[in-house]
DNA sequence: TACTAGATCGGCT
DNA sequence: GCCGATCTAGTAG
């Protein structure tokens, strides 16, 4: 597969839909980062909503500040942002503009680049099996593994160095719903996908 | 395997 | 001043 092609990119139509519509079509599409030489892809395999309109657990929901004005973009851009005191988290911007929707990318199974990820993750080459389903399975891990930091809050996903791929879809019934993880707001919508029986999903 | 606590700092009240 | 869309190491079983 060749992560440079750009006729597979995904389009700004795709970006500016409903949350859940977006997030539930995000597993098994291609993240591509291509940077100072080093180009990583990993395939989109969990994922959650945030709707900043009646969901408590979204940064958008007390209103637009400094931190959260991209997520108020229209759809098709990348939101990073810093939490506890030691990881990044990415999202992808989505729905209309000053609507302050995104979807948090949760888990990656690494595709390409992932000589780079070890030495991200591990600072060394991955030996056990183990070692390889923990460079990108969780939120901070995959941007760790991605080298992804603040620098990359409010990138154009329409541009060069950070996109995504269309993929094939995923058949509905491989898809899985739940709770979200790690939120004590709105812990009860069942905003998170994920891909059915993948071995790179966090958490069952 | 399951649970707990500590790290660590920026965003927001 | 409080706390978080997390991760890891440690302990107990």
């Amino acid at each position: 597969m060749n992560y440079s092609d750009f006729s597979k990119k995904l389009k700004k139509n795709f970006y500016t839909r409903d949350v859940l519509i977006v997030a539930r079509e995000l597993p098994g599409k291609i993240l591509v980062k291509n940077e100072n030489g080093k180009l990583y892809a990993g395939k989109i395999v969990e994922v959650e909503a945030y709707d900043g309109l009646n969901d408590e657990a979204a940064h958008t929901f007390l209103g637009k500040t400094e931190r959260n004005k991209i997520m108020f973009e229209k759809g098709g851009y990348f939101y990073v942002y810093f939490t506890y005191g030691a990881h990044f988290c990415c999202n992808i911007v989505v729905g209309q503009k000053n609507h302050g929707a995104a979807v948090l990318l949760r888990a990656v199974e690494p595709l390409s680049g992932v000589e780079f990820m070890e030495v991200n993750r591990l600072r060394r080459n991955a030996i056990t099996k183990k070692d390889v389903l923990s460079l990108t399975n969780g939120p901070g891990k995959l941007c760790q593994a991605f080298e992804i930091n603040r620098s990359h809050n409010g990138e154009d996903l329409m541009g060069d160095k950070i996109y995504l791929l269309n993929a094939p879809k995923i058949r509905q019934e491989n898809i899985v719903q739940t709770k979200r993880i790690g939120i004590k707001k709105s812990v009860d919508l069942p905003w998170r996908f994920y891909i059915k029986d993948n071995h790179f999903v966090s958490k069952k």
